[in-house]
RNA sequence: GGGGCCGUAGCUCAGUUGGGAGAGCGCGUGGAUCGCACCCACGAGGUCGAGGGUUCGAAUCCCUUCGGCUCCA
């Protein structure tokens, strides 16, 4: 045995572990070791939109760990919600599968390595949380002798409770970038819940006769060791920077300390689960495994969430909108099996919140629009699953009477195959339980094989034109491998931002580079006339893009030279990137120079990026809370603004918003910037999104009472200062999501301008009194109705035409055996005559054949109509129209009684019509014949 | 990121290899009735989501686009 005492201080009972209590024994140690604990980062990675949700706890620090953002402090500590909706079918079925998970992790950003990573994890397993020793094993990649050593060494973990697992490696997450080995603690919860095979051991695989996996050996804690990057060749490259990235997962944990057998038996789900169930779980539920199943399923599920609303996530079919409305989606079908009535899913949202909202405040705060969503969420699938549960069945029913349909009789059984319920899941979202339990009920089999088949084709469909993600790792490390900006601009540090205060300042060329043809940089002493070129300056008041605003473009200058600069970028270690473009003179390497922004565009951008706060305050004014900014793009010309909104805007909303940011422009409140703590901000009820970085300071951006944000951008002096507002746009851009588009200062000016004009053009056009742009709306409506009304009278003007030269033509009938033969070329108004023409005359001559023809505009369009008698003799107008047309270059179709057809040749028309008589008599002759 | 389906009258929808824009409900007028989700007759209401193309001819076929639904990654 080790000589490490079995923990100190008295260890806790089980009950006592309650999952707050994990977490807050797991930060305060860490804590202690000169950890900064910081609060959990939202859901949605900031700054990543490569990344749908958090997965892990380490991805906040993703650019920290990539080595391209410099770390506010070099030790972390955190418990981190995540989501992660990969394995959502195994969900319920396991002890270990969530879509919602919190992790607890330390993390050193190039401070401490692997002595300390794991001599700590062990001291807090074993002093804090007091577990036994003996049932404690870990794993290390088995290359890793170091981490061995520290182990066997330090720890005195005896040798054979270390396991080399070869999956005990982490990364790179693409092809290249950070990767390292990792070491694994588990804790082994007993015989019972092994597999049984004699090979069974920690990182066990194997699955049970009941199809759950091996639950012996559970893994709760994971520490990665990121030391390499991993190049295109496959080969490793140790990393300068070290760094420290441990996750332990706290349900597990929990579950671990609390003696339980499955997370679900722990505090985290005891409200939930009561609630869903009426009895403490898991009691006497070992005879209801559906009921089980079900229950399991909506509390992790409604978990996930209501986590995932409560930062501003909403369903929809895209993103991450559609993940989530997939996790409420499963979680609803299994609540309805579980309360087939009137009971809403919504109803168990305070359950969470109840068991969470301590830690997590926000959900708190966003109890009401969660309960809103999940409800309207519910309902909204209740129906969708009724009204097309019923469309498979009209469909099937349809089908089974008309013989040919798509179900198949094999044996007397009625089989529904797969690819009608592919389709009905595919294109209408009818789950294929569903639709397999409604059939069966009724009587049916369906054809599983099938539907999995098709299914799989979809799926690989999906991965077959799936592109490699571009992973911010990856391109951060393929451009340092490439001695690119990014990289070798990460010794400078973050660029001194001066553009609030001024326009204008001198700063001094720390890095210089080349743009190439091919889009590529190049590291230079010096940019000569005429080129292109990156720079970084030690300060610079040029605003680079962020948070929508784009980047200031403007002029450098210096002794011997000028140049423009064309745009301003920043990377996430807050180094400002200038793209210039030498006018004048060559810019070396070290040169200082005078960077001047383009004061007019910066002025416009500004106000801009004030009536976006603005536009935003009066959305949530007169729309309700629920908005929340998703997105936004600011420029010298217009500004765009993404929010979540479950419908369209009516007219009446659009113009009070409009109306609104127009008063409080008129108001000309004074704009304050203040640059306070995250928590100051909070009080002042500013408005934070995610995207926002941590850090110590933040700058909140306040108008009066009306609007408060935290916010990076510039901002106008005064709302006076902005003019006009002009909302130009709404639009949807995906469920729940909305777009708003608008222009501000003198570009709304130049709006009304446009418009002004146009207007003063359209009423002269219409020749409106004084031409007067108010009138023009009554003199269209005036326009619109005498244009309905001449057309009516134009249609009966030429339908009586068309009838009076239907009498005409009467005369020219001629008679072939007794029937009526009337062939002409007639002068008509479009086909709508002719076809009143070939109407009247049918009744008229009561029996016949009459082929018209008119030409219009180089065409000929052709008619024929034969009465109802001949018809019933074998006489049809479409294979007469037919010949005749092919004949004239073209080719109709029709019926038989009546026939359209066109054609070019316009000389021909009459030696056609002679063909066709020809024909007809040809036909009489046979049907006489046959008569007789 | 990749698919599938749908946009036709105020609403729910039909429209069959391209050939005369329809039904039910609702609406209006007239008639009948103590009353009913009553009945009868007549009528109004359509840029067939938008734009382009193919064709003698497009609601229908092709392309683009907007909007909605849905699945997969």
């Amino acid at each position: 045995m080790n000589s490490q005492p079995l923990g100190s201080g008295t260890p806790l009972m089980p009950e006592q572990w309650d999952s707050r209590n994990v977490r807050e024994k797991f930060l305060e140690f860490f804590e202690n070791k000169d950890h900064k604990r910081l609060p959990s980062f939202p859901l949605i990675p900031a700054n990543d939109p490569t990344l749908l949700w958090v997965t892990a706890g380490m991805s906040p620090f993703k650019a920290e760990f990539a080595g391209i953002a410099k770390p506010v402090y070099p030790r972390i500590t955190t418990c981190q919600k995540c989501l992660r909706a990969d394995d959502i079918e195994k969900v319920g079925r396991t002890t270990r599968h969530h879509t919602f998970f919190e992790m607890l992790g330390n993390f050193s950003f190039g401070d401490y390595f692997k002595k300390e990573a794991i001599e700590w994890a062990w001291e807090l397993l074993t002093h804090v949380y007091c577990l036994p020793q003996d049932k404690l094993f870990v794993s290390i990649h088995p290359k890793d002798e170091e981490a061995y050593r520290i182990w066997r060494d330090k720890i005195k973990l005896p040798e054979e409770r270390i396991y080399r697992l070869e999956d005990n490696w982490w990364g790179p997450i693409g092809k290249t970038g950070t990767c390292g080995p990792d070491t694994e603690i588990y804790f082994d919860r007993g015989e019972k819940l092994s597999c049984g095979k004699p090979e069974c051991k920690p990182g066990c695989e194997n699955i049970k006769p009941s199809g759950e996996p091996c639950d012996r050996y559970i893994e709760i804690w994971n520490l990665v060791f990121t030391m390499y990057h991993k190049d295109e060749k496959g080969n490793l490259h140790e990393l300068p920077q070290k760094n420290i990235d441990t996750g332990a997962g706290l349900e597990r944990l929990t579950m671990v300390l609390q003696n339980k057998d499955s997370p679900y038996e722990t505090d985290l789900f005891k409200l939930i689960m009561k609630g869903l169930l009426g009895i403490d779980y898991p009691d006497n539920l070992t005879s209801q495994p559906k009921k089980n199943y079900a229950a399991r399923i909506v509390a992790d599920h409604l978990r996930a969430v209501c986590f995932a609303i409560g930062d501003g996530v909403y369903p929809s079919n895209e993103g991450r909108g559609y993940v989530l409305q997939r996790i409420l989606r499963r979680a609803s079908l299994h609540f309805r099996t579980l309360f087939p009535g009137k009971t809403s899913l919504a109803d168990y949202v305070d359950h969470i919140i109840g068991t969470y909202a301590s830690f997590y405040p926000e959900l708190d705060e966003k109890r009401e629009i969660i309960i809103k969503t999940v409800r309207q969420g519910y309902e909204e699938y209740k129906k969708l699953l009724d009204t097309v549960g019923l469309d498979l069945f009209h469909e099937i029913g349809n089908s089974v009477q008309s013989q040919d349909g798509v179900v198949k009789l094999q044996n007397g059984i009625r089989i529904v195959p797969g690819e009608i319920l592919f389709k009905y899941h595919d294109e209408k979202g009818l789950p294929f339980e569903v639709a397999k339990e409604l059939l069966e009920n009724d009587g049916f089999k369906v054809d599983e094989a099938g539907f999995r088949e098709e299914m799989e084709k979809q799926r690989e469909r999906s991965r077959a034109s799936r592109h490699g993600i571009v992973d911010l790792l990856d391109t951060a490390f393929e451009n340092q491998g490439s001695n690119s900006l990014s990289a070798s601009a990460t010794i400078l540090g973050p660029t001194e931002f001066l553009g609030y205060e001024k326009t204008e300042a001198e700063g001094k060329i720390l890095l210089l580079q080349k743009l190439l043809e091919n889009k590529k940089q190049e590291q230079t002493e010096i940019l000569n006339q005429e080129e292109k070129g990156i720079l970084v300056l030690d300060k610079t008041s040029f605003y680079a893009e962020s948070g929508g605003q784009v980047g200031d473009t403007g002029i450098l200058r210096w002794e011997t030279g000028e140049a423009e600069v064309l745009d301003t970028q920043k990377n996430e270690g807050g180094i400002f990137f200038h793209t210039v473009f030498i006018k004048k003179g060559g810019l070396k390497q070290g040169e200082t120079v005078k960077a001047q922004v383009n004061r007019d565009r910066r002025k416009q951008i500004r106000k801009h990026h004030t009536a976006t706060h603005l536009l935003h305050a009066a959305l949530r004014e007169i729309l309700g809370p629920h908005v929340q900014q998703a997105g936004s793009y600011v420029c010298d010309t217009y500004l765009r603004l993404d929010f979540s909104h479950p419908h369209a805007l009516t007219f009446e909303e659009i113009q009070k918003i409009e109306h609104l940011v127009n008063q409080k422009i008129q108001s000309n409140f004074q704009i304050e910037t203040r640059i306070t703590t995250p928590e100051k901000a909070k009080e002042l009820g500013a408005l934070a999104f995610f995207g926002e970085k941590y850090g110590e300071k933040v700058r909140a951006v306040l108008v009066n009472e009306f609007s408060r944000e935290l916010c990076g951008g510039t901002h106008a002096e005064s709302t006076g200062e902005l003019g006009l507002f002009v909302l130009l746009k709404e639009s949807s851009i995906a469920k729940g999501m909305r777009r708003i588009e608008a222009r501000a200062g003198e570009s709304a000016y130049q709006y009304y301008k446009e418009l002004r004009t146009f207007a003063k053009k359209a009423s002269e056009s219409l020749k409106a009194d004084d031409a007067a742009p108010e009138n023009l709306g009554m003199q269209m409506d005036i326009l619109f109705q005498e244009k309905k009304e001449d057309e009516k009278k134009i249609r009966m003007l030429q339908q009586e035409r068309a009838a009076q030269q239907a009498l005409s033509l009467k005369e020219k009938a001629e008679s072939i055996a007794g029937i009526t033969w009337i062939s002409v070329k007639v002068e008509t108004d479009g086909k709508e005559a002719l076809r009143a023409m070939v109407d009247t005359l049918k009744k008229q001559i009561k029996s016949g054949i009459i082929l018209l023809a008119s030409v219009e505009k180089e065409k000929i369009s052709l008619i024929c109509g034969i009465t109802p008698d001949l018809i019933q003799k074998g006489f049809s107008a479409l294979e007469l129209i037919k010949p005749v047309s092919k004949m004239l270059g073209g080719g109709g179709g029709g019926k038989a009684d009546l026939a359209e057809a066109g054609g070019k040749e316009i000389k021909k028309i009459e030696t056609a019509f002679q063909e066709a008589k020809k024909m007809v008599q040809e036909k009489l002759s046979v049907v006489q014949q046959k008569g007789v």
